[in-house]
DNA sequence: CTGTTAGCGCGTTCAG
DNA sequence: CTGAACGCGCTAACAG
């Protein structure tokens, strides 16, 4: 390996007038510059990072703490994908650091190691100590949810609430007043989990602010769950003609039980599938209509977020939110006007 | 930041016997250790994971390359966090390198910053260049999925053979002769992707050595091409009574056009699903059989697999094949035999 | 068992 | 516009 003594002794200039021509810190002559890239090339030399990183006090890496999340759907992987990749255009790498979310102590004493100059947080709870131990230790940090109090802390996440209301204006636009929700399960509503409990309120919210009837239901992450539920708030109330789901495996039991009841999508009830992943709308029959996740976009400036406090001169970005993506599909109509109950067929 | 020089001073011992207190390399009295420790934690010093990897010569991470995969289901996921999970537990972490397959040249060129001790190298292709240029730069890698000639390079993989034969097994064995494949896109096929051709070929053959009828068909992975060829298998050959699908969304298509006919799964026609995600199976009604990927298990044993090259002193790891896990569903049952296209039912 | 010290490859003052 | 030289924090001989 050539190193950069040795690109300086071949151009015969310094090693500083190398490392300058690297950078770009400090003017030099086009000559110069010309003879030490033919040298560069001639001897095929690539900069040590380590050395680099040494040197400069920055490793030019930032983490991502990586939740062990067991989904269908690969938003996730869309948005891991999109944050490496952007961290590579801006001359970042992103490293994975698998820890679980109790163990924000052992994520500081890596990241007091040095070989990361920044960590990005995925799947943030309503009180999560991860983001205390960092503020406390100091280390920059851009957080892919929210905590409660989220005014001074740098984050980006999916705009709930902007995502609810579409939901809730298309299918109120089409005569739907009585709207069921499904969400993730009490349990995670209880541990603080963001998109759980932020959705299910602007739910409430808006439904009531709309004069609608809101029926809101917690439901494990299954189709047999689902589709419990399902029966359920059929049951309990009839005039349901929509159901916005925000659980990606329960929306499949809730197509399970409408077919069982005969029920036909979107002539009696329509669904919409919100914060889901783009595709999975196509896995059901007639295609789920859906708002999907945001997975690209979100990387990409959980990356562009946190780079901006590891380098003064960029612009500081506000703590960002992108509204779900409506994704059209075949399961949304006009509102029947009979209760559901009275309908069915054979 | 206290560096190893403070810790050496508070100990009152030199820094060479703090490093070595440090990675073990040279016998330590039982009180100098303690003494350093005790400096150490009052110190709250940590190693510089740069100044370590720039003197040792050893980074102690691996790249993934992480290509751009649209795909539903998460075993994908599921790899890269076994990955991650499998360094961090030997001492290393995981960075994302996100290059396309045309991108060997960037690749390599990373790889000689020093960054990275060795490459894991997802999707390979049966002529790949990646690999090639890799082995031409003498960088340490290992592969997921095999090129052509895989005699002596380092991989893990899916057993597909094996994977086949218990799919045929399980099917031949409930009665069914004429069983259909549904692969991946003849573009896939053509492209070299292993998957789509080790498959294809195991499943002839072995079908074959049965006397069994096959029906291999390349398909999109999409619900409505997959729905199409199912037609067309249908039609072709009525006498077919399973599926056996390498393709997740075009499985559900296949379940979309058997219900359109009125047959029923698994009464009138089996289905198994195999080199799929976990889960994904439960989205269908009836629960699709798969046979699923073993994500993590391939994630654990592709580090291991290149670690045993970084370290000399590791029991080297043969090239390894796992085949994919049957995950029971409904939708297998007995052959029926009499040929489908009589039973039209209303 | 412990200490001394020369690098690892590069960034960055400071002097010219 | 260019060079010389020190230091980043640690590892690993070599010397005791």
């Amino acid at each position: 390996m050539a190193t950069i003594a040795d690109v300086a002794r071949k151009a015969g200039v310094s090693v500083s007038t190398v490392s300058y021509a690297l950078s770009g810190t400090r003017p030099i002559s086009d000559e110069t510059r010309q003879r030490i890239q033919v040298a560069m090339r001639e001897l095929g030399y690539h900069p040590n990072a380590m050395a680099r990183s040494l040197a400069s006090r920055r490793s030019n890496v930032i983490a991502l703490i990586y939740p062990e999340v067991a989904t269908v759907g690969n938003t996730g992987g869309e948005f891991v994908q999109a944050a490496a990749q952007r961290a590579r255009e801006s001359g970042y790498q992103l490293v994975l650091w698998p820890f679980r979310d109790s163990e924000g102590k052992e994520m500081r004493n890596l990241a007091r190691q040095g070989m990361a100059d920044g960590v990005l947080v995925m799947e943030v709870c309503l009180d999560d100590d991860r983001i205390d131990i960092l503020e406390a230790a100091k280390i920059p940090y851009a957080m892919i949810g929210r905590t409660r109090d989220v005014s001074a802390r740098p984050s980006v996440d999916i705009d709930f609430e902007a995502t609810v209301i579409g939901a809730i204006d298309h299918l109120a636009g089409l005569g739907h007043r009585h709207i069921a929700f499904i969400n993730h399960s009490q349990e995670r509503i209880d541990a603080g989990y963001g998109p759980a409990v932020r959705a299910a309120a602007a739910f409430d919210e808006q439904m009531a602010k709309r004069g609608l009837t809101a029926l809101s239901r917690a439901c494990e992450d299954s189709p047999v769950v689902g589709r419990k539920v399902t029966a359920d708030l059929l049951t309990s109330d009839p005039r349901v003609t929509a159901f916005v789901t925000m659980n990606e495996l329960a929306t499949f039991g809730v197509y399970a039980e409408l077919q069982a009841r005969r029920l036909a999508i979107p002539d009696d009830v329509s669904v919409l599938g919100i914060v889901t992943s783009p595709g999975v709308g196509t896995l059901s029959y007639p295609v789920l209509s859906t708002m999907h996740s945001p997975g690209g976009e979100l990387g990409r400036l959980a990356v562009d977020c946190l780079l901006s406090q590891l380098d003064p001169a960029r612009q500081p970005i506000p703590n960002q939110l992108i509204a779900c993506v409506l994704e059209p599909g075949m399961s949304i109509g006009p509102a029947r006007t009979i209760a559901n109950v009275d309908l069915g067929r054979s």
